[in-house]
DNA sequence: GGGCATCATTTGATCGTTCCAGAGGGAGAC
DNA sequence: GTCTCCCTCTGGAACGATCAAATGATGCCC
């Protein structure tokens, strides 16, 4: 056995090296390239490294390879509604896939929230990190143009709407799909009058989910004439739209709308009007959020994948940064429909 | 203007040297202790830096100062009830009181989900993080013991409950305190027989929030004899511990809730029985989380100001990398009560 | 057995910053 | 005039890893 020189302080490649009776270079290679190793040496090395208790230093690693193996991710401040809590299922799930990858994610807030761009310029000029994750699921992403603009490497949640030029990977949930599984599902019922209750117009996504509506309830040989409000996603929005379609000439039998906390307040505005949601009335919500389900009765919500969105921006992660060809930069996942008390 | 030698990468200490005509250490003095400078030339250097965009390579930095100034949070995967969205909020409130010290927070999860500390080891060794903050405001802070026993420097939010050896800065709220602004509340609107729904007797938190109820109780002069329920932190706990005490001879007009989860198990019961929640009987929950707010009716909850609980643990934070002495190295902050419609 | 390609391992340089010790220059004291 | 001190700034070394190129060992063929 032979003796460490350092007594104290964490043991290194050349701790290592001395232990294993081989060179720095060689230990360097057992970790990032083992089939260059003799089947012999290596396992010498393991032995020595996990005697040792040795952990590779990022800091020099990440120096030498001009690479951090960290991404950021941008979390605004927490607002409390459903965006929000979908927000931060999808943190979960993006750790959760980094996991396995060796990259590990880096929040940080912006120090002037009205700016779309700030924060990100600093991380990537300090190398802190080699990659954003940047999400901006309700307004589209206005983020994506700035930063491709700079040559900021990132990976979107939500496709680029706009944008015909944008080249940068992402991946996206079919809302409308999910709105039309949604329609099916009440047609399916019974329901013939089914009502939207949306954003307002310049919600790129609202609209999208919108279509899916119109669509949908078209192809069912059902009208949509008056059956449509639009509006802030706010509870209070909510409640008001519902009172206003059943007020109209021929109330809703149904309401599918844009959100959770939209639909939150459909249901405030029936339990005012003595409306039993799922017996009188039905309606579905989006997102799924924690609310939906622990809501009494449970809410009926459009619930997007994020897990598999996390699994599919990791990996074109991957090959963004391992400047691999990404043939075709977007993805469209399908959400699917909980089904729950109140339809 | 001087020429710069190298054409397409990043600026380096030594390109702003060039440009400002001074050496490499000067550049770094004006960055890290700018008293030392002339002011002339300090304003010269500042001059160059922002001219070339230049900030200092973390990588570097963080290899030659040994610290990452990264802190990391074990984020364990999104089960989907309201103690985790607590802790999403958590996790906002602390990005946000890192923002201005300088530090940044790096997510992980654990490969085995069952192992308290597996995760945590690896990241120090290899330097990636400076030190964690460690979360478990639902089982109390197992994780504590292993941690300080390897020497590995963090802050907790939870108190070290039965551990009085325990030194590291830790930060808590007062759940007992909590529930017993919740029992006023209750009395004080003319409630006698006030129920707990909590959780069971292993459960340090669960058992400190209960003797709140016990204790305020008795203080107001009233029994709390067949008024207490046991149980998981699920909504069918709820549910079924409101049946069970509403069966009994004396049913209660109120209940307090050990968690908005627990509390939303109540108020589905109530419903199924025709009870009106605020109306024929109360409902306090315990956490405030968005369910509790979109609820119709509003769920009547103890809040806990995470907020304060983020900055008054980067503050030990910072007492602790520094290694500046901290005397008292526990902190208890006082929630709350958002009163809405339940009560 | 010499020549030559192949494999396994080593050696020296380098990434960009901060630490450390010391150099230069001006002010003040004698 | 020169000695000392202090203030400002400089140059070399080091942090711990990887890259690029050189070296030694091995096997194969003629």
């Amino acid at each position: 056995m032979s003796r460490r020189t350092t007594t104290q302080s964490a043991p290194t490649l050349a701790t290592v090296a001395e232990e294993a009776g081989v060179s720095r270079q060689t230990v360097s290679n057992a970790l990032n390239s083992p089939d260059l190793l003799r089947p012999d040496t290596l396992a010498r090395v393991q032995e020595a490294i996990d005697r040792l208790g040795y952990s590779p230093n990022r800091a020099a690693r990440n120096l030498r390879t001009r690479a951090s193996h960290l991404v950021g991710l941008r979390v605004d401040p927490a607002v409390e509604d459903s965006a929000n809590s979908l927000m931060d299922r999808f943190v979960h799930a993006l750790v959760d896939s980094t996991r396995t990858t060796g990259y590990h994610v880096l929040l940080f807030t912006a120090d002037d929230q009205e700016d779309p761009v700030d924060g990100y310029d600093e991380l990537l000029r300090s190398a802190a990190v080699d990659a954003f994750v940047v999400t901006d699921t309700y307004r589209g992403t206005p983020h994506s143009a700035f930063l491709a603009e700079r040559g900021v490497p990132f990976v979107a949640f939500g496709r680029p709407w706009g944008d015909t030029t944008a080249s940068h990977p992402w991946v996206d949930v079919d809302g409308r799909a999910g709105v039309m599984l949604a329609v099916d599902h009440l047609v399916g019922r019974g329901h013939r009058r089914v009502a939207w209750v949306g954003w307002q117009k310049n919600a790129l996504i609202g609209e999208d989910r919108r279509s899916g509506w119109v669509d949908r309830m078209h192809e069912h040989g059902l009208s949509t004439t008056q059956l449509s409000a639009r509006g802030e996603d706010t509870l209070e929005f909510g409640a008001r739209a519902a009172k206003a379609l059943l007020d109209a000439d021929q109330a809703p039998t149904a309401f599918v709308c844009v959100s959770d906390t939209v639909a939150m307040g459909v249901l405030r505005t029936l339990h005012e009007r003595g409306l039993r949601p799922g017996q009188d009335v039905a309606v579905v919500g989006f997102d799924d959020s924690i609310a939906a389900q622990v809501h009494t009765p449970a809410l009926t919500s459009v619930r997007q994948p994020l897990e598999q969105v996390a699994v599919e921006l990791v990996g074109f992660l991957g090959d963004l940064l391992a400047h691999r060809p990404i043939p075709e930069p977007g993805k469209v996942l399908t959400p699917t429909l909980s089904v729950r008390a109140t339809s």
